[in-house]
DNA sequence: TCCTATATTGGACATTGTCCAAGTCAAGAA
DNA sequence: TTCTTGACTTGGACAATGTCCAATATAGGA
């Protein structure tokens, strides 16, 4: 992800050791970390990062678009690096794994003009909860 | 709400004070409180009431279907006692307000099966985002 | 190499929620 | 009505998550 990088020092950031670890922690496409996790593997890296960094750096990713803040349950956020794809989630009530899924229809499309109350919508979250197939199982 | 307060003793509940100043304070059909806001308000009326048995209280009244837990960021969860009909949440991103909105279609038909990925899908949150009237005037 | 605005750090503090031992009380029994 | 007892409540300790700040360190341009 030196994408990111890239995209990061065009914009006038600093490329920190911390900064580094972060990104890459956050490589994989299809991670749902909290800022708990996140600090954890980056400490595995880089053992003297802080916690605030951390919790620095996911909300500056978040206020540029890189990242996107997921909130499935009413525990930690969790930071999703996958933007370029519009998705949403599937959560196991189970174990707590979450899957990104794909939408055959906009969200916005059942929501009745008459139910808007005059408000600009502008962004929509879909969270499905269910059991994985291990889960069910036991 | 003592439609509540039979139902709760019908299921061998001890109606003590401070179960009845809490579901006074969630008859409103259309309240989206948190915890805190509860325990301010039951303090109202009952001034002795005690965090502890406020979130006691809650946590039983979801166990039992007669209140919706509903998290629409990342903060405290909200008590909603509309469960008799299904509906979703649209949240003002400046305000915080929360209106209940009524979909036109069941949001399980946009999620295709084969991005279910062998889940038993048992339930779907639908969170609107946009500007209330009067946070878009200003 | 040096300078300095920007970033990092540890720790205090805030918010939200859980847990427990001790005391209290609702409601059925007598 | 009074008694009894198990369910309920309470205050406060503790946990999880997140924010903030003053002091320190450093990336990157001069
Ligand atoms: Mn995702
Ligand atoms: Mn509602
Ligand atoms: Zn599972
Ligand atoms: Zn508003």
């Amino acid at each position: 992800m030196s994408d990111l990088l890239e995209r990061l020092r065009a914009r006038g950031w600093r490329l920190t050791a911390q900064r580094r670890v972060i990104a890459e922690v956050l490589a994989g496409e299809h991670v749902h970390y909290t800022a708990d996790e996140v600090h954890a593997l980056a400490a595995g890296r880089l053992p003297e990062i802080s916690r605030a960094s951390v919790y620095n750096t996911l909300g500056e990713l978040v206020a540029l678009g890189e990242v996107r803040e997921v909130t499935t349950d009413g525990r930690a956020k969790r930071y999703d690096p996958n933007v370029a794809e519009s998705h949403q989630h599937l959560v196991c009530s189970g174990c707590g794994a979450i899957r990104d899924v794909r939408l055959s229809g906009d969200p916005l499309a059942v929501l009745p003009e008459e139910e808007r109350y005059g408000f600009t919508v502008s962004e929509v979250a879909v969270t499905y909860y269910g059991r994985c197939p291990d889960c069910a199982a036991a």
